[in-house]
DNA sequence: ACGCGTAGGGTAAACGCTTTCTAGAATCGT
DNA sequence: ACGATTCTAGAAAGCGTTTACCCTACGCGT
């Protein structure tokens, strides 16, 4: 039960002052080569290593990148935290990981912690519920981190306006359902099926936003009567095809606002003794784990999930003149697999 | 661009000093109510946040968890990381993620920086390549982490030896294939197909050793040809079962060394003509999510991931005689599916 | 009236490191 | 050969807390 050595004990052990020690372990001050072995020795005979909090107290950094998310266990922020850790290794930086499970008061009370830490990034991933009180504390938190020369990150949820003091990085919804629905429409497909998201969500909105916009680069008016919403859930999906279907109208194709989604529907589908994709067309959102392994797998739109971590370490630890507000989108690509089929 | 307050700043405006600005923040040390409101209300003006290296480097604890696994994103791990997230929140402790992708290097390097951090527990979760040099250098980490007043938690790994200064925490894999193989006994199932996973694994002699102690406990010769091997892959699965048939062995059930297997092995049979669980009953080990969706649905050998995560915070937490080398074994349980079927 | 225990609060010494500032020694140009 | 650089390295001043130690009142028993 050896007291663990300090800088000190290495310098005296070395024969040096802990100025030296300090410089050799820093390794940017020139060190002469015979003092840099003495202390080296020193260092492997004492197994020393340094404090890191001393070190933070002393210089500016923390080397600590903090990564808030609902859960851990979910695909969609396993994946991004993957690629958070990923890049805040790369980084040199260590990864500092809580969740909120929806809790937005638990949310403030992190991000005040990671004040405390010096977090060198916040990386907030996806919604809370957004109100207005909740929107002014966050904006309190922004500016203290900012102060505190921490970047705050949000991720894959829209931006707090232009004079939020945070670095935004999300996918690119509208760009992912607008290839969606042009892929639909280039196979022959006219009367396309739109499962939407809740109303008023921006995602889904987005999303939404994306299908009329390729039909109308197609010159393929717009029926409402083929826009349905309901929330992200399989039965929705479910539901939504159902009720479709009872009201008579026609399609050759679904677009669902999720995966969730379209798995109800297709599941709606053959109870309806319709077939995907022979008779129908489906094509799904967010390309989470289980879409190849239905039947039929199910064609995607894939997000990079990984990158969109890896991004928003990379922009929150670039520093530079406007580094501290940037807005970025990532693109999205279609993951095709065996649930579209050409229109004849 | 406010520099952020000091507990000094805090102090001036209260009109204290820093201790009794100290003591109202730790709130042990009494303070007389009139100036404790003071202090409160010049931390609120001044959105001050404590330094966490500050009172790191002041006091002994840092109030952080590590936890290094392979990665991220698979269930596995994701769901030991989800426990040790809840409880790491629980005990007021942050917690700090790492993936090692199965470098022992990097995993090394790891526990280094954790030493640095003075992480009140550092936990390992899932094996490495074990070498000699490792383990040597392992111990050295141990005893520094020892040392640095940190807790070592080796997870659902084999203790490294009853010297070896470290909390065990991992699942009873032998009384798992035992349950499961009393399972099948208990159907009346004889002849049970046993696919092992690689030859030397801590891990997999144990379920292997649990089959074979059910076995006796139930009076049925053990018969070698019913013992396969392989790696961990459904393919590994498919190809062992497919040799039992080629080689004309009879069973009427299969004990898979973990789900993949099973998964693997459920498709030889449907491919050989045998319907699961009419011809063949097929029981998993490690209950993955993908289990229940498998058809039929696997019945499995249950593992208490979470609780893994969880009883290895508490148990490094908690301080007191002979706290640092206890070893738990967690128990597990069958969930029963559709793909065991009694024997007539 | 006096000593004393105690609540309340200030002073200053760590905690372990980085980083100026300073200065001797070595090298160099002329 | 001598001042001017360039290397090297030490002394010491922080960084922002906590805490041991000390001091002042005040209430109380005797």
């Amino acid at each position: 039960m050896n007291k663990r050595p300090t800088i000190r004990d290495v310098a005296a052990m070395a024969g040096v002052s802990v100025a030296t020690v300090s410089r050799v372990l820093s390794g940017d001050y020139p060190v002469a080569n015979a003092t840099r072995t003495k202390v080296q020795r020193a260092v492997r005979e004492l197994d020393y290593v340094v404090n890191a909090h001393a070190r933070a107290l002393s210089g500016a950094t923390s080397n600590v990148v903090a990564l808030v998310m609902y859960d851990v266990v979910t695909p969609f922020f396993a994946f991004i935290a993957s690629g958070v850790e990923y890049q805040a290794t790369e980084s040199d930086r260590l990864c500092l990981v809580c969740t909120t499970h929806g809790d937005p008061d638990r949310e403030l009370e992190i991000v005040k912690l990671m004040r405390e830490q010096h977090a060198d990034a916040v990386i907030l991933v996806g919604g809370v519920n957004m109100t207005d009180d909740y929107r002014e504390r966050m904006y309190r938190y922004a500016k203290g981190l900012e102060d505190a020369g921490s970047r705050l990150v949000l991720c894959g949820r829209p931006s707090l306006g232009p004079d939020f003091p945070a670095i935004t990085v999300e996918y690119d919804n509208a760009g992912g359902a607008f290839s969606a629905t042009s892929h639909l429409l280039s196979s022959g497909h006219r009367r396309i099926a739109m499962l939407g998201g809740p109303i008023g969500n921006t995602t889904f909105d987005a999303r939404l936003d994306g299908y009329r916009r390729a039909l109308e680069a197609f010159r393929v008016p717009v029926d409402p009567a083929l826009i349905t919403h309901g929330d992200m859930s399989q039965d929705s999906g479910f539901r939504q095809v159902q009720r479709l279907l009872a009201d008579g109208v026609e399609f050759t194709a679904v677009f669902a606002a999720n995966d969730f989604v379209a798995a109800g529907a297709m599941r709606a589908l053959r109870a309806a003794g319709k077939s995907v994709p022979d008779d129908v067309s489906v094509i799904g959102y967010d390309d989470t784990p289980f879409a190849p392994e239905l039947t039929p797998a199910l064609t995607s739109v894939h997000l990079p999930h990984e990158e969109l971590g890896r991004t928003a370490v990379k922009l929150a630890l670039q520093r530079g003149e406007g580094s501290a507000r940037q807005h970025v989108m990532l693109g999205t690509h279609i993951a095709m697999r065996d649930s579209v089929r050409p229109l004849i």
